[in-house]
DNA sequence: CGCCGAGTTGAACTGAATCAAGAAACGTGG
DNA sequence: CCACGTTTCTTGATTCAGTTCAACTCGGCG
C-alpha cells in the first residue's frame, strides 16, 4: 500500500526506514470506488490525498452549471483543495474518483506533526509544491497564448493515456472549452 | 535594505538574528531603474529576486508579438523564472522593472547553501510557494469561469493601487485580453 | 517642436459558446 | 444475456465575446 509513496519520497530526499515507518502511522489508507466523492464543494477539505493507484479529479461547478477541472490526480500524485485544507474553510472544489482508487489520506494535524517530527519532509513538500507551481504557471500561460486545438494536442502528447482513461467532456473542461467545441476540434484534426 | 525580507521571514517562521545575519551575506543587493531588465527571454535565470521596494513584472512574448504577463512583483514579493532558475535552462520569461526598484538577489548555489545551513527556511519557502500555488490556481480557474469584465473588477478590488502603478495595457495582458477590449470594458463600467 | 507610447473608438471578423436534436456506448437490474 | 435508461459524443444553426485592423487623441519628454 505504501510502496509508491515511499518511492516518490525517496526520489527527492533521503528518508530513513525508521522515519518512513513513522510516516506510515500517520496516513489513513482508503479505497474509493469510481464516481464516489472524496470531497464535496462546501465541506472543509479534511485530508490531503496521495494517489497510490487509480485516478481522481478536482473540479468546480460554476453558476451556469458547467464543470471546470483544476487537476487530475494520477498514481503518485497528490490531490486536495489546498486552501481549504490549510485554512479549514469550506472547499471550492469537488474531488471525485474517475477509477477505482487506492488512496493515502492525512489530516492537517497529522501533517503538521509529520513536518515537525520529520523535518526532512519540508524539503520533499517544498519541491513537490514547487513543481506543481511551475506546471500550473505553464498551464495558465498556455491558456492565454495558444489555441484550444494546440492545448488539446499538447495535453495528449504529454499524457497519452489520458484519452483512454478520461471521458472527452472532462478533457474539454480541463483545457477550458465546451464538449461540443472539443468534438469539433477532434474531427478537424482527424480530417487533417 | 534587508528590513522587509526580515519582516516577511519572521511572519512565517522564527529565525534567529544569527541566522538572519547569515542570510544577509548570501544576497546581492541591486537597484534597478525603470524599464531595465533583470532577465531576458533565452538567458538562464541566474537569480531569484526579492523585491524590497518598487515593482517588476515577468512576461512572455508570443509568436504574434503579444505580451502576456505571468506575475507582478510588488514590495515583499519574490519574482523569477522558477523553472529556469532551478534547472539552468534558458528562460521563457522576461523580467522588467516598472518602477525604480531595490532588489535582493540570490543565486541557485547560494540558495542551496542557505537551505542546507538554515533548514528552518525550507518551511518559509514551502509556505511561500504554497501560497503562490493557491493564488495561481485561483487565477487559472477565474480565467476559465468568469468574464473579462469580472476579472478586471476583481483584480482592481484586490489590488486597488495597481491601476495607479501599472499602465492599462499591462493590466489587460495580465487578465488575458487586448488593450482595446479592456478600454471598452472600462468605458462600459463607467457608464454603469 | 515633433515624436512616441498610451489610450480610445469604430467596423469587420472569428473562435468558441449556446441551443437543440439525435446517435452511439455503457452499465445495471431483472 | 437482453432491455432500458443514462451518459457520452456528434453535428447543425445561431449568437456573442473578444480580436483584429485602422484611425485618431492626448500627454509627456527629448
Amino acid at each position: 500500500m505504501f510502496e509508491l509513496l515511499h518511492k516518490k519520497i525517496n526520489e527527492t530526499i533521503d528518508i530513513t526506514d525508521q522515519d518512513f515507518e513513522h510516516v506510515k502511522t500517520l496516513f489513513i489508507p482508503k479505497k474509493l470506488r469510481k464516481k464516489r466523492f472524496l470531497l464535496q464543494e462546501g465541506d472543509p477539505c479534511v485530508y490531503t490525498c496521495f494517489v497510490e493507484r487509480g485516478l481522481l479529479r478536482s473540479f468546480r461547478i460554476d453558476e451556469k452549471g458547467n464543470e471546470h477541472i483544476l487537476q487530475f490526480g494520477m498514481q503518485g500524485w497528490w490531490i486536495a483543495d489546498l486552501y481549504s485544507f490549510l485554512t479549514g474553510v469550506g472547499s471550492q472544489y469537488n474531488i471525485e474518483a474517475l477509477e477505482e482508487s487506492e488512496l493515502l489520506l492525512i489530516t492537517k494535524p497529522s501533517w503538521d506533526t509529520l513536518l515537525n517530527e520529520v523535518p526532512a519532509l519540508e524539503r520533499y513538500f517544498r519541491i513537490l509544491i514547487q513543481n506543481n507551481l511551475i506546471a500550473t504557471q505553464n498551464r495558465l500561460m498556455r491558456n492565454m497564448t495558444i489555441s484550444a486545438e494546440e492545448r488539446y494536442t499538447k495535453l495528449i502528447s504529454e499524457f497519452p493515456d489520458i484519452s483512454q482513461r478520461v471521458p472527452q467532456h472532462m478533457i474539454a473542461s480541463y483545457i477550458g472549452v465546451t464538449r461540443e467545441t472539443l468534438s469539433r476540434l477532434r474531427s478537424q484534426i482527424s480530417h487533417q
